[in-house]
DNA sequence: GTCTATAATTCGATAGAC
DNA sequence: GTCTATCGAATTATAGAC
């Protein structure tokens, strides 16, 4: 059926696994539904990958694992400066993501399902997807610390899971919500990256929990 | 094995479903391993409820729907008062989840898990739980626009998605990340609330989007 | 590297005795 | 209402020819 070089089947069957993944979830995403949607035959992934579970930790190097390099990289760079703020550190963690998946197009749209839904996978999914956002989270985490040092432990890790739960309820549920309140799903990524840094920046002011 | 009621048979396959779905996800889940755990056998679940779809339905109906009518309830009677605040709609919509789960003890974390997880399900179970809290979502909005009648169509969709997130991802993940900053994993519920609620408020003070 | 064929399980659902 | 037995379909994984 085809005759691509090898690399474009690899790709292909990574393309298709990205956009099953994160349509069924991983449990609801089989094989044979794959290969076939990609028109490679059922021993190619075996092949090429493994079993099903080194697919999906594939799919994660390769589409999840550039996202949370690009908010490492930024955040280094932001610190590196002497003015930093709380702003700066928000725009680290939500510019990469938006901005790659709304570059992207429809292939964008499949990615930021795939990014807000394996957020929420059981086990043993989450935890080869936390060992990927791990030292985001901690370089995060650490960020608030240096930025204000006297707050209690237990803040700077609700900031940043609250943080990352604007963001992983956008990308799993932004096309059904405009849906709602007008009749185009287009969006424009400055202007969700200014909500959510607007809210989260909010939140997180005067923020303090008790013992 | 079992010589119970029959109401207990029911109850108990209800019981062990929902720690099932909660922590396996709905694709996730196998009926066998429900009626394994349960010491019941394979066609009383067809019996009793149907399909597997069925079940989860039952589940959601269960464990879910008095959720929603506590908020619901809760929501009318501060709305009925002259003196509403955005505080109070968002207590009312965070203190009736937060505290039954935290009043069920073991069972509550998996009532927690539920609730959370069930809100990043794939189609079809989407559509099912979607249709279970539509009414919650469109009353909420209602009330936020009763409050601030003059802001954009789209600020009273996202607070409405800001506030869920911001629960969803606590239910969801609250045993986690509370082992990443202290060895209990015991929470108050009035500070679990109140926490939610000061983060939330804040994000949703001088709050617009941009059209 | 690609493909067919199939092994070995597991699943949801149901028939039918008690 | 309960239970055993089983059907038919779907799954992952693999063996082996080309």
């Amino acid at each position: 059926m085809r005759n691509d070089t090898q690399a474009s089947t690899k790709d292909q069957i990574l393309d298709i696994a990205e956009s099953h993944f994160a349509t069924f979830g991983f449990a609801g995403t089989s094989l044979r539904g794959i290969i076939k949607e990609a028109n490679v035959n059922v021993a190619s992934v075996a092949y090429h990958f493994g079993s099903k579970d080194d697919l999906f930790a594939a799919v994660m190097q390769r589409f999840a694992a550039p996202v949370v390099e690009a908010q490492l990289n930024r955040l280094s760079s932001e610190m590196s400066q002497p003015n930093i703020t709380l702003e700066k550190i928000l725009r680290a963690f939500y510019e990469p993501p938006i901005q790659l998946v709304h570059s992207l197009g429809a292939k964008g749209e499949k990615l930021s399902l795939f990014l807000g839904r394996c957020h929420s996978e059981p086990e043993p999914i989450f935890s080869l997807v936390d060992s990927h956002f791990a030292s985001c989270r901690n370089r995060f985490i650490d960020a608030f610390k240096a930025l204000e040092p006297d707050k209690t432990e237990s803040v700077y890790h609700w900031r940043f899971e609250f943080m990352l739960s604007l963001i992983v309820n956008f990308l799993t549920r932004h096309k059904n919500i405009m849906q709602r309140y007008q009749t185009s799903t287009d969006w424009n990524a400055n202007d969700v990256v200014d909500m959510l840094c607007q809210f989260c920046l909010n939140g997180m002011s005067a923020q303090q929990i008790k013992k």
